[in-house]
DNA sequence: CAGTTCTGGATAGTGACACTTTCTACTATC
DNA sequence: GATAGTAGAAAGTGTCACTATCCAGAACTG
């Protein structure tokens, strides 16, 4: 299929899929002429899943790089691709955290039997949360994680048995992707309605 | 305190915070002369707040105003500050949903007796995730999100205990407005977290 | 009390980001 | 043969969250 038939079929407008071109999101199409190129199902689908990484995952156009970068390097090992996609996620840089909020998560990690993820960006990452909270005066925030680190943990069991029971072998790398970005989005709406009912339930439907 | 003082207690820039009282994210100091004006601890407090919203939660300056506005109405139903600062945190357009993705919410909310939620915007944001899951080949998407919802509830519970207990009555609009958002990036930090260590499990740790 | 620093307020400028627009030379199609 | 579509390159656009500059006036400093 010709670029228009590719806008077409995928809702995004030629000259997008010309800067995606341009930035490496998509592969080039085969060249049939000076100026023609064919595109197929692989690229309709790729394009497909930088939209849904843009629109729903909210990651930049630098990050899907580098997601769709390691989906095309079929040698690397498949439990290295949650790294990336996950450092894809979230800031670039951690929120600075003090050491109080450090020791914290490092017991909890050690609670859980979470040892040596001390260094993961992630961690990193709730440290900073947990040092924002103390600033603002919330000190007992650091209790609530355990509850918030056993439902995670059950969530983390489910998406695995998803991503092993329903993708086919030559995707299980995308398949890890879907799950990662549009579970987050999904488990975040999901808290907000369960925000809402226990709220409504505790203080009064308005 | 004079604003370079707000400044060196905050760790924010001089020229931001003039940003930010220009934008209403923080109220005016009281003006002691034609050129000067005095800020107290709930300007500082405010601050933090300010920065807290927009590091850990994400949201956008505009996003952060209607957020202090509904702070600073008194008058506003407790009940409603959650509404706000749940729109504040998603994005203003949900993604489409087809017909299908929006049967399969319906269902889910049905099922666990959240009825009448479904045309709040974190309803159809979670359509919209099925929606793109649909489209990406991922049909089985929504079977997941039982789950997901049967761990949002219980953190749902949490986070209301939290704010019930350990809010004193004069900010818990703020504790909410802290649990809420730092509850987010908390959360989606563990599951990180969880997502490695039951890859590392099942998949083998490199 | 002269000189430097700081202040609130207004206006303009900056850099990053994700596209859009415009252009050119060529190709496909009616 | 006229019209529309195409690849590729270059320049432009709109938004966002600051950041810089200016000004008249106030405040500390020696």
């Amino acid at each position: 299929m010709r670029i228009s038939e590719l806008s077409r079929k995928s809702g995004v407008p030629v000259p997008t899929i010309k800067y995606y071109l341009r930035e490496g999101l998509l592969p080039s199409g085969e060249r049939t002429g000076r100026n023609q190129a064919d595109y197929g199902d692989e690229h309709l689908r790729r394009l497909k899943l930088v939209r849904a990484l843009i629109d729903i995952g909210g990651l930049s156009i630098a990050a899907v790089g580098e997601v769709v970068g390691v989906l095309e390097n079929a040698d690397v090992v498949t439990h290295q691709v949650l790294g990336v996609v996950q450092r894809s996620m979230g800031t670039d840089e951690p929120p600075p955290a003090d050491r109080a909020s450090q020791d914290e998560v490092t017991a909890l990690l050690a609670r859980r039997g979470w040892d040596g993820m001390a260094d993961d960006p992630a961690a990193l990452a709730l440290a900073g949360v947990v040092t924002a909270a103390r600033k603002l005066g919330h000190h007992r925030f650091a209790a609530q994680l355990d509850a918030y680190a056993e439902a995670s943990a059950g969530i983390a069991r489910q998406d695995l048995d998803y991503v092993l029971l329903h993708a086919r072998v030559d995707d299980v790398l995308e398949s890890m992707v879907v799950a990662t970005v549009l579970g987050d989005a999904a488990l975040a709406a999901l808290r907000r309605l369960a925000q809402r009912d226990a709220s409504a339930r505790l203080l009064g439907g308005g």
